[in-house]
RNA sequence: GGAGCCGUAGUUCAGCCCGGUCAGAACGCCGGCCUGUCAAGCCGGAGGGCGCGGGUUCAAGUCCCGUCGGCUCCGCCA
């Protein structure tokens, strides 16, 4: 076999008039009679190579015998095209590879569809024949990038001094959180392991041990329903560091993240990245992950119909709740697009959509005949009204209201093209919670998880929480306890979350108190984190970022299926291997598993 | 668990709203011609019965119901 001196992409100017031997896949051929173009393939890009019927009849011959993504060797010497043939659009456009000897190494069917072009593919036919996918330009650079992704940030971890540690898969499930995947013991009847929603209790123990600073590039495993940002099997950039604070994480996040942006995107990013808090984020844009690439603020018009005659704002404002509107500006939205926004909102779970559109200085809506004239002016006011525009409402429990003008907020920006695409929006997202209230649950829970430490001064409130019997007076104070925790959001998307923890057993005990685990379950399922909180545990911090995400935005792509080598689709499944399947009866009874229907 | 969009040649799509030459296009594939193309060109050819199952109808890609699959979203995702 003749063996590659080169690859395909690399050819330059310094091969002109030398011999090189080029090893790939038949991307494109054309023959022309007399003579034949073949496009040839590798990992690194494409060249051109050229073999006349005239002065190389038996490599000719085998040439017109070639198709599509055949797999071949050649030899041939370089020069530079003839004037006026140049290709610009490839990079080694100027020169092709004049054939003097071709080695067909395999032959290939007739492809399921085309690898040289960029046509759209069904998600199916991409995951089933996925090795054909990934030939594809696009698919193959993306995992490039990543690839360089993962190179930089091991060489920052390394910079600073973070070690890599690897953590166990078959581990321990833990209630809290996320549905844990199960592996049955075959060595223990009726036990299983969990696969690891994340390393998080590893990394904190790997600090309680002195490592100081770890960090991992590992894959975690959650088992909840998938969507364009979640799979299955993700991956996370996992660190920790000992002896910091919040203000240590998260410059060394940014340093990370700006690395990663310079030297992957030649983008320079502003540091420290700016921050919000979790209630401004909701406040402004709905959302805790907020996409402020584009306006459509959230108003809030509560004061404004305190004493509203409109039934529909007074008994949202009585129970609780709160009335808040977009402007969506200069948009003279048509009925029917209303419309479609209206159901927009009610797939969310809303009764209905009011809105007003101004048009010629007046109001146009079925609700304004309720309001009465202050009401009105303080509206244009607030909403700063215009004719052209049209103002949407929700009115409702606060959270409700933010799903709703949230995710309407969104849709529009995404439908009418408000997002600056060409930006990159990079914050933290601080001030969160430590714990609220789960009504279905009916008990408190972390909003990140049970090992993120309160603010400091925030601890006397959990204490007297604790303490105190009435479930309002409880919830109120509860409330105002902030956790040390932050996340960073890109694009709207949360790219990443951590928190400083709480090191100190007794504060442990009492979370996880609040959270109603029990002295015993905590012990059962958490005890040797508590144990080895006793045994000198450092104070320490960390985050984790999701690798994927960040990599899907750093390449401008909505889903992060395009940056995984082989994801799943949407019901959990790979097309590809045909996962998940049944089993051997020998295998489940070796595993004590009895399968019921 | 729920909502929406989609499922027609190998691929990407049109046709479905207004049932009855509606089974089409492009690319790909096969054969032929052609010495400078690079989404090569020109000529010719093969290829699907419209995801699957019911129903309505004289007649169904076309209407209705169910089901499966893909995608997006809500729930869920500490």
């Amino acid at each position: 076999m003749l063996k590659r001196t080169k690859y395909c992409g690399h050819v330059c100017e310094e091969d002109l008039g030398k011999e090189l031997v080029l090893n790939g896949w038949v991307h494109r051929i054309r023959n022309h009679g007399g003579v034949i173009f073949i496009d040839l393939r590798d990992r690194e890009g494409i060249v051109q190579c050229v073999v006349e019927e005239k002065t190389n009849p038996e490599v000719f011959e085998l040439a017109d015998s070639l198709r599509s993504e055949y797999v071949i060797a050649l030899r041939g010497t370089v020069r530079r095209r003839p004037p006026g043939t140049e290709n610009p659009k490839l990079k080694t456009g100027n020169y092709e590879v004049v054939i003097k000897e071709l080695e067909v190494l395999n032959t290939s069917e007739t492809l399921p569809f085309p690898v040289d072009e960029e046509t759209h593919l069904s998600e199916e036919t991409k995951l089933r024949y996925r090795y054909l996918d990934l030939r594809r330009e696009s698919m193959r650079e993306n995992l490039l990038f990543r690839h360089k992704a993962y190179q930089v940030a091991r060489r920052v971890f390394g910079e600073e001094g973070f070690v890599e540690v690897e953590t166990p898969f078959l581990t321990k499930s833990t209630p809290e959180g996320a549905r844990d995947f199960l592996v049955p013991s075959r060595l223990h009847p009726g036990k299983f392991y969990a696969l690891p929603q994340s390393p998080q209790l590893f990394k904190q123990i790997l600090m309680v041990a002195g490592f100081d600073r770890y960090f991992q590039i590992v894959k975690c495993l959650r088992d909840e329903d998938l969507r364009a940002d979640r799979q299955p099997e993700f991956t996370q950039i996992d660190f920790e560091m000992s002896f910091v604070d919040e203000e240590d994480v998260m410059s060394f996040s940014e340093k990370l993240i700006s690395t990663m942006f310079k030297e992957l995107l030649g983008v320079e990013l502003k540091t420290p990245f700016e921050r919000i808090s979790y209630a401004q984020a909701l406040e402004k844009y709905g959302s805790d992950k907020p996409d402020r690439r584009f306006g459509l603020e959230l108003i809030d018009l509560s004061s404004i119909f305190k004493n509203t005659e409109f039934k529909v704002f007074r008994q949202a404002l009585e129970n609780g709740g709160v009335v808040k509107g977009i402007n969506f500006k200069g948009s003279n939205l048509s009925r029917k697009e209303i419309d479609e926004l209206t159901q927009f909102v009610q797939s969310l779970g809303a009764k209905g959509l009011a809105w007003i559109k101004v048009e010629d200085g007046k109001l146009n809506s079925p609700i304004v005949k309720f309001f009465s004239q202050e009401e009105t002016h303080a509206l244009i006011e607030s909403t700063k009204a215009e004719s052209g525009d049209v103002i949407f409402f929700s009115a409702d429990k606060r959270e409700v209201v933010y799903k709703v003008l949230g995710n309407l907020r969104l849709h529009i920006g995404k439908k009418y093209n408000l997002i600056d695409t060409k930006r990159f929006d990079v914050f933290w997202v601080v001030d969160f919670p430590l714990l609220e209230w789960d009504e279905e649950e009916n008990r408190f829970v972390s909003l990140h998880h049970p090992f993120t430490s309160p603010r400091e001064e925030d601890i006397l409130l959990l204490q007297e929480a604790l303490r105190v019997q009435d479930l309002e007076e409880k919830k109120r104070l509860i409330q105002s306890v902030r956790a040390r925790a932050y996340d960073l959001v890109i694009n709207g998307y949360e790219v990443g979350g951590g928190s400083i923890r709480i090191h100190k057993k007794e504060l442990q005990e009492l979370v996880f108190k609040l959270l109603q685990i029990s002295e015993l379950e905590a012990q059962e399922k958490f005890g040797f984190l508590l144990e080895a909180l006793r045994f000198g545990a450092p104070p320490h911090g960390g985050l984790a970022f999701g690798f994927d995400r960040l990599v899907a935005i750093m390449r401008g792509l909505d889903s992060i299926r395009d940056v995984i080598a082989f994801p799943k689709t949407q019901k959990g499944i790979c097309p590809l291997t045909g996962a998940p399947d049944y089993v051997e009866p020998k295998q489940l009874k070796e595993l004590h598993i009895k399968v019921v229907e």
